[in-house]
DNA sequence: TCGATTGGAAAACGATCGTTCTCCCCGGTC
DNA sequence: GACCGGGGAGAACGATCGTTTTCCAATCGA
């Protein structure tokens, strides 16, 4: 056997992930992600709980995965200005990418109640996003402006999949280095 | 008797924008807007035809109404750059209002599929905002920057509404005064 | 080899979903 | 006074929801 198949709780956040990103989770039953996964509902259930368990365990991954992919895009660029900027070409990118259908942060604390465990992990999140923004534009010279940088982030983000519009990385950066000012 | 009751129409349609905006689009039955709206179920389907209809008819009046306020609240401020900056503090005003929960059509975004009929009527919402600030901007002198104060109104909306954010209101504004720089 | 654990397949649970239906009352109109 | 349509109350429809349960095959350390 070259390659086993991964473990069931893999599977099933692969499947939750999948599923929840493209249609929303409260439009997507257990039962379709129990299908997706090809595990069993009481494996699911003894991993995660209940749904609620399983949207904040997809959410959490995300969170890392997400982040950490956009520190590594910031990080190709040199330090300083450029590695800011980089920011708003690595969303750019997203945003041309296939599946591109928002932020999932976003997504959730739109539909779901306060009282979410999901809803407490969007708020962190973003609030690592800030600190994000805010460390690099630091290191840029530029940390008078971080707020407005993460303002011009998330309207970047909400922007590309609300209207749609696929150019929403590149007028995001053209206004960020307007705000900062010339180098 | 001094008040006769409003028409079904409008009952249900208070009900819904009620329920729908606090909770959210699928968290809400039909079940629970026809209760609430003290109407039948059938009285419902017959102006509406359907849940998607009625959604749609819920943002169609929320978006002539909050643009209408927006409108009105930067008209209240002198022209040119006062009044382009007003929509700013508007927004604050906004988030500050206890039953606030995010922009309506971002949230309706997140939940539903790209065909459904709700979701042609948050883009043309946002179009319709973006053309708003597009002409307060270009009042004020500042034409060239419409698009980066676009940005910072969506991202003011969902720090509000995401972070908990209850000053980007004040933050999305000074963003935008150095952005369009000095008087 | 034994007993325990893990996980898959599938049925079943009550509850709720969007939608349609029947029945009845009430307001006007010839 | 007979008639008709709008609207309210509520039952009922099949479908699906999140969750629990039963049964059984495979795997494991002791």
């Amino acid at each position: 056997m070259p390659d086993a198949a991964p473990p069931p709780t893999d599977r099933i956040l692969d499947a939750a992930e999948r599923l929840f990103y493209a249609r929303g989770v409260q439009a997507v039953g257990v039962d379709e992600v129990v299908t997706a996964a090809g595990v069993a509902t009481k494996t699911l259930y003894a991993h995660f709980g209940s749904k609620d368990g399983l949207v904040a365990a997809y959410l959490r991954r995300r969170d890392r995965r997400w982040l950490a992919w956009l520190e590594d895009r910031a990080g190709q660029a040199a330090p300083g200005r450029a590695r800011l900027l980089a920011v708003f070409d690595a969303l750019g990118e997203w945003f041309a990418e296939p599946g591109f259908n928002g932020c999932a942060f976003i997504n959730v604390a739109g539909e779901l109640h306060d009282d979410a465990v999901a809803r407490a992990v969007a708020r962190d999140h973003k609030r690592a996003l800030r600190a994000l923004v805010a460390d690099l534009a630091g290191r840029a010279g530029a940390g008078g402006h971080a707020d407005g940088l993460m303002l011009l982030v998330e309207g970047a983000i909400v922007s590309a999949h609300v209207e749609g519009d696929r150019q929403a990385g590149e007028r995001a950066r053209a206004a960020a280095e307007t705000l900062i000012g010339p180098p």
